[in-house]
DNA sequence: ATCGTGGGATTGTTGAACGATTCTACGATA
DNA sequence: TATCGTAGAATCGTTCAACAATCCCACGAT
């Protein structure tokens, strides 16, 4: 049964512009390619092998992901995420995940297990100080919690956020000191969740979303 | 000063692949491209005056806004919404415009009355019987509402899942039927509102969203 | 120091080409 | 008669080459 997903998903394998996107996105969001630098279409199609037209098709993809900004005839650039991009980025998280989390008492256990595993699994990286791992756990546990209202449409869109808030990371130099103070905050919605106080779960997210919003802003105003 | 904004709207006007895929997008969402219908390369960009190339740019604008699926070597076709995306629409909806409302008493006045102003407008024409345009202020009703969260990320991902909506409800054949419906729905949702009763407008809105989506689901599993 | 004004580089769009994939219709076989 | 296989037509996926439009930069004029 697995096996047979699998092979439908090797023969709806994904186009060369897909292809294409897909690893300009992994270099993207691992800093590789930084934020603010032109992406000449003549370079980048040269190193990848692929002809202009199908790299622009990946361009599109990635600039209507929010990872590139198009600039009209003068290219398109990884994107610098601003002061009010953050402010917008949180004012949607804000709605989402905490409407989400609303839903704890009407899903799965299943499901809210995928919210609880992730916080387990980030403080134990944690402790090892293993800050890059453990920062995938904490988007993991915003992911699950967006995954309680279970709609594809709003969990693929809470992923560009995410994504787009990687970047606004990497432009503050912030990758790994905020984590350390999230921790313990995740720690505690899950335990007020597992007691039932739904609501102060959701208070406790907001003021997590507000601490995060402001330390971020601030950093990224500051040059 | 609104001129000048005009102006620059006009200066950094749209790519050719952008125009084409406003145009189509328009064509799809009066109707006038049935869902389902396969969009040929070679007749769309005959008719239209464009390369294949651009058209294609065209296609993946749209796809992106889940207003034409793409299958591999076949083309591209107009969305035909199925039970499951309405399910997955509305739980997105529920999240979105939930959350939102219950920002009511954070946010400015003229906020406020972004949201009150459509639903006498949609009130007004349905009086005269003028039930196309009474949706559409229907729609500026709940574009007001996202709006709250004063978010253009969350307010652009709304207007894609509006869009989208509105293929459901034309294979569901549900133009007008359904709306002389929920126009005293939204007027209650407002005079709730205005009672400062905030939770129960919520709860309102909720079963709003209840009603249309079994609605719009019976319809569309029926056939 | 500011303001044209070129040349050079890059993007925007087109058209043609060819292999790969899908669709269609026809005929073979049971 | 119904199913299956296959050849041919139509369409898509991708590349390449070309040229106009636009932007960037440096140089010189005022």
């Amino acid at each position: 049964m697995s096996t047979l997903a699998q092979g439908k998903a090797d023969l709806e394998r994904a186009s060369t512009a897909q292809k294409v996107a897909d690893m300009l996105r992994e270099r993207v969001l691992d800093g590789e390619l930084a934020p603010g630098l032109r992406l000449s279409e003549e370079a980048i199609g040269g190193a990848l092998g692929v002809s202009r037209n199908t790299l622009r098709e990946a361009f599109r993809l990635l600039t209507r992901d929010r990872l590139l900004v198009h600039e009209h005839s003068r290219g398109v650039f990884v994107r610098r995420p601003s002061g009010d991009d953050v402010r917008d980025l949180y004012a949607a998280r804000r709605v989402i995940e905490c409407g989400a989390l609303r839903l704890w008492n009407d899903v799965t256990e299943a499901q809210r297990e995928a919210v609880r595993a992730p916080v387990r699994q980030a403080v134990a990286r944690a402790e090892k100080n293993d800050w890059t791992r453990a920062g995938q756990a904490n988007i993991q546990f915003h992911r699950a919690i967006v995954g309680l209202a279970r709609s594809t449409r709003l969990s693929d869109e809470s992923d560009r956020l995410f994504a787009e808030l990687m970047l606004a990371f990497r432009v503050a130099q912030e990758i790994n000191d905020f984590y350390q103070t999230y921790v313990p905050w995740n720690r505690r919605i899950v335990e007020l969740l597992n007691n039932g106080a739904v609501d102060q779960a959701v208070d406790q997210l907001l003021e997590y979303f507000d601490a995060a919003e402001q330390d971020l802003v601030g950093r990224l105003e500051a040059e």
